[in-house]
DNA sequence: GGAGATGTTTCAAG
DNA sequence: GCTTGAAACATCTC
């Protein structure tokens, strides 16, 4: 489910619980989401460290813990964070629960794509080895270049999935940002103009602003001129064209584009 | 019941 | 060496 808006969505969604100590941790240790952590450190060191922040990172999160621990969060394809009561008793699902006197944060992730990580002191590798992010200024229409030459042979599609080159972005941000830029999805990235790739860019950098914007803060809904509520199902019509929309497997995902606005492969 | 799903990794094949 | 495609992961929804 989740990209980089969303992704911060849930991350906020624990902001309560900042400033205040966890007490205990309770863990489906077995599950695959635990598959490159050690629960056992986890569970030792945890409990008696403070919240103190929280950061996301394309679709990358992490929480820090006054005794120098950190926490890795990604969400997969079905996590999910919340937050409910101190006494909670977590459902099947709800792999990962940290214990604070007023409240439980829960990591839920029914499809255990998710990953949890956990390092108990010093900055880990997972979190200081991390690409130039969409939003920075450093995401720069030639850096975006540079970075796409070794890939000219590969089809854009499966470029912009890559979250070395486009962090946070993921099936359906690529669908809008190839719709906006007026770039069909199979295009492979040599064939590409300049100013096609300068489009892209520039698409890229709006879609994950205004996503971030509208998503982040509360799960806002975006504009209905957006691609996004139209791509789900079939049957769906090009909000700018009126034509309808190509849902085709592209990449080896589901992939929707407006024919005759983004031409072909 | 079957297909497909907003993700990532791995491996085989071209 | 690069790229693609499929499989694997495990569960839920349409």
């Amino acid at each position: 489910m989740p990209e980089l808006a969303e992704v911060d969505f849930f991350r906020r969604r624990w902001n309560p619980g900042l400033g205040d100590p966890i007490e205990a941790v309770a863990a489906h240790r077995t599950k695959r989401v635990f598959r490159d952590t050690r629960v056992r450190d986890l569970l030792r060191w945890l409990p008696g460290q403070t919240l103190r922040t929280s950061e996301s990172h394309g679709k990358q999160m992490v929480f820090r813990f006054s005794g120098g621990s950190w926490l890795g969060v990604h969400l997969g394809m079905t996590g999910s964070l919340r937050v409910e009561s101190a006494s909670w008793n977590p459902q099947p699902h709800d792999h990962l629960v940290l214990r604070q006197s007023a409240r439980s944060l829960v990591f839920r992730d029914p499809r255990l794509f998710g990953r949890i990580l956990f390092q108990r002191a010093g900055v880990p590798g997972w979190w200081t080895d991390l690409p130039v992010e969409i939003l920075s200024a450093d995401f720069t229409a030639d850096h975006l270049c540079g970075a796409l030459t070794a890939r000219r042979n590969a089809v854009i599609k499966a470029v912009l999935l890559d979250q070395r080159l486009f962090p946070g972005v993921g099936n359906w941000m690529a669908d809008e940002i190839l719709w906006r830029a007026e770039v069909h999805p199979a295009r492979r990235v040599g064939s590409l103009a300049p100013q096609e790739l300068r489009s892209i860019w520039k698409q890229t950098r709006f879609v994950a602003r205004r996503a971030m914007e509208v998503i982040a803060p509360d799960w806002g809904d975006l504009p209905r001129g957006w691609l996004f509520h139209h791509r789900w199902s079939d049957g769906g019509a090009c909000p700018r064209t009126g034509a309808a929309l190509v849902r085709e497997t592209i990449a080896g995902r589901t992939t929707c584009w407006s024919p005759g606005r983004q031409g072909s492969s």
